[in-house]
DNA sequence: TATAGGGTAAACAGGA
DNA sequence: ATCCTGTTTACCCTAT
């Protein structure tokens, strides 16, 4: 296949040979110490303010929780002492895989990672103390204490139970003793009823500190450092719930019925609806604790939503099947932010129609709510809004792909960086246009409209795209009668990554550990997620894996994509352009090796985790795979 | 300790 | 003159 000529490329050899750029730049550079999460240096709105709290509230849950189900609330007491730089490895010692490295690295601050540490430690500290030194310095404490051990030990009990339950069922690969469970993949793999008990015990284990507190013993006591956590300091000052004190008393309240409170996990009895109110107020009051709780509320609806897509899917399957078109498309169903995805919409457009029988290859399956986002806190949890992915539906059938087919709307809305590297997302954005070649502007829009993370900083991001398109050799610049476009040279691609990583299923399960953890650089975690994928083609090694570490790694996986790819290349997977494509330019970087012998096996990671993070749907399982089809 | 890969910052050149 | 695009260098960080 000829190619004109004009898409000779003029490769502008640029004589910036003087080197000028001297350490001088380096002064400047001297202030990012924050690194590539030197973003938090904008402002911040009532709104982030908030949503910083939330978070902090729900990594406090969390940790709680995991803290009791591993055992691992043994901390030495000298850890209180820790400034706050040491904050991030005190943390990862005590619950190294728990945190998102996105949300710990976006959305807490050094401080604030300080301030919740304190607020753990002091807890566990309490816990400790209390637990094998009754001395006669607590008897005070009386029967509270004595209730809390035991709500302690019953937690842990329940914990275990459910932890050995998921290892049963072959969905938890995890080690007892070993490393924390995310609470994702404990929710996910519960029923409403298993999350209804972990909601008493989340409850009893605080209302517990909570009457310690009572008692005159305020963990920011214990706590050696003066800046004590206090979520009501950052928080803004919004109602604290929608039953205001100036809301009748004698009207009917969806928190409280048969004289109880309804808050999940309190069943405080109350007489009256005054009496409610008060306690309302005074015991779910806006704080850390009570935030928390709301967010593990709402992961318990949004477990509820997707299990009702979930159900939807299958009757809309059935329906399908028996040749019963269904009436409309579910509302629930569809996508809710599709208008700002091109490409979905554009796949929209080629698929099916609704309610039809799919060829099994089909690039148009049903929209498919699914599981959480990449083992952060989902979209719908931030935004209210759930996540919505596509069935593996992507044309290129990588993992970035399906990753971000995914959680699209989760990257679209939540600001957290996408765990790929800069390499990785221009690749995409370019092999999803439909010429797959993109000019320079429009791989920055793909960028601000696939991530609200890139919809500020712009400078920095778009000179980090400037940067790697010229860096990497996989992206050709070529000339165009109107300009120039970028393409990728998939050869060079993959021989970017070396794969110098062969070691043991050990090597793979510590750096799955250090992927969870989340004082990692986000952006080396990319990288480093990006590099080690191909170790992961082994099934073996997914066992000793947990959940989240999997997911964490299931969101960075693209290295397999590109081989997943060119065996798709004349296939359904890329309808738009001919496999010659990449051969038409002028390779004006250096000419691109034969190709290799990348024949490694599909991923099956994918897979994995699907059935790691949603049990009891089996044909979830193989989702990722290419030749998905609806029974 | 050296090295590699990725991110960030910045200087610089050329063109519109 | 300014902005955009593209190249290059330097440095940092982290894991191997």
């Amino acid at each position: 296949m000829m190619v004109e000529s004009a898409t000779e490329t003029i490769r502008t050899t640029s004589s910036n040979q003087n080197g000028v750029s001297s350490l001088s730049s380096q002064s400047e550079g001297g202030g990012r110490e924050g690194g590539s999460n030197g973003d938090t240096n904008g402002e911040i709105s009532p709104v982030d303010l908030l949503h910083l709290q939330q978070q902090q509230a729900l990594q406090a849950a969390r940790q709680f929780l995991l803290q009791q189900a591993t055992g691992l609330s043994s901390p030495s007491s000298n850890e209180v002492k820790q400034s706050p730089v040491q904050v991030p490895v005190s943390m990862a010692m005590m619950t190294p895989q728990m945190i998102t490295p996105q949300q710990m690295q976006q959305i807490l601050s050094p401080p604030q990672l300080q301030a919740l540490l304190q607020q753990q430690q002091a807890l566990m500290l309490q816990q400790v103390t209390y637990t094998h030194t009754p001395s006669h310095s607590q008897q005070q404490l009386g029967s509270k204490q004595l209730a809390f051990q035991q709500q302690l030990i019953q937690m842990q009990q329940l914990q275990q139970q459910h932890i050995l339950n998921l290892q049963r069922q072959g969905l938890v690969g995890l080690q007892p003793g070993q490393g924390a469970v995310p609470i994702q993949s404990l929710q996910q793999a519960m029923c409403p009823t298993d999350l209804q008990q972990l909601w008493k015990d989340v409850a009893s284990v605080q209302s517990a500190e909570e009457a310690i507190k009572h008692e005159g013993l305020d963990l920011s006591t214990n706590s050696s450092n003066s800046t004590s956590y206090s979520a009501s300091k950052v928080s803004p000052q919004i109602p604290h719930h929608p039953f205001s004190k100036h809301t009748e008393h004698t009207a009917s309240h969806p928190l409280y019925g048969h004289g109880e409170c309804k808050w999940p996990g309190c069943e405080a009895l109350c007489e009256d609806m005054g009496q409610f109110i008060k306690h309302l107020n005074s015991e779910h009051a806006l704080d850390d604790r009570s935030t928390a709780q709301c967010r593990v509320q709402m992961q318990v609806v949004q477990q509820l939503e997707i299990q009702l897509a979930k159900e939807s899917e299958r009757l809309q399957a059935m329906m399908t099947h028996l040749h019963m078109r269904p009436s409309e498309p579910k509302p629930f169903n569809q996508p809710l932010n599709l208008a700002s995805s091109g490409s979905l919409l554009k796949r929209d457009s080629e698929g099916f129609p609704e309610g039809l029988p799919h060829p099994p290859t089909s690039a148009a399956t049903p929209i498919t709510p699914l599981r959480q986002g990449p083992s952060v806190i989902s979209s719908s949890s931030l935004h209210g809004v759930g996540p919505i992915r596509r069935r593996n539906s992507d044309k290129f059938c990588t993992p970035i792909a399906s990753e971000l087919a995914q959680n699209c709307e989760f990257y679209k809305n939540a600001d957290v960086r996408p765990p790929f590297t800069y390499a990785s997302l221009i690749r995409h954005a370019i092999l999803e246009s439909p010429d797959r070649q993109l000019t320079l502007n429009e791989i920055y829009n793909w960028f601000t409209r696939m991530f609200a993370y890139f919809r500020r900083n712009t400078a920095t991001w778009k000179n980090a795209v400037r940067h790697n398109l010229s860096l990497h050799k996989c992206f050709v610049r070529v000339e165009n009668v109107k300009g120039a476009v970028w393409t990728v040279d998939e050869v060079e691609y993959q021989k970017r990554r070396p794969p110098k990583m062969t070691g043991s299923p050990t090597l793979v399960k510590n750096m799955i550990s250090g992927l969870g953890f989340g004082s990692l650089n986000a952006s080396y975690q990319a990288a480093l997620a990006e590099s080690s994928l191909s170790l992961l083609n082994s099934p073996t090694l997914v066992n000793n894996s947990t959940g989240a570490s999997l997911n964490m790694l299931h969101v960075g996986h693209d290295d397999v994509s590109s081989t997943v790819e060119q065996v798709n290349s004349n296939g359904s997977c890329s309808p738009g352009l001919s496999p010659q494509q990449y051969g038409h330019h002028v390779h004006v970087k250096e000419e691109p090796a034969e190709m290799e012998e990348d024949s490694r096996p599909v991923s099956l990671i994918a897979s994995v985790t699907q059935n790691l993070s949603m049990p009891g749907d089996e044909r979830d399982m193989d989702e990722e795979l290419p030749t998905e089809e609806l029974e």
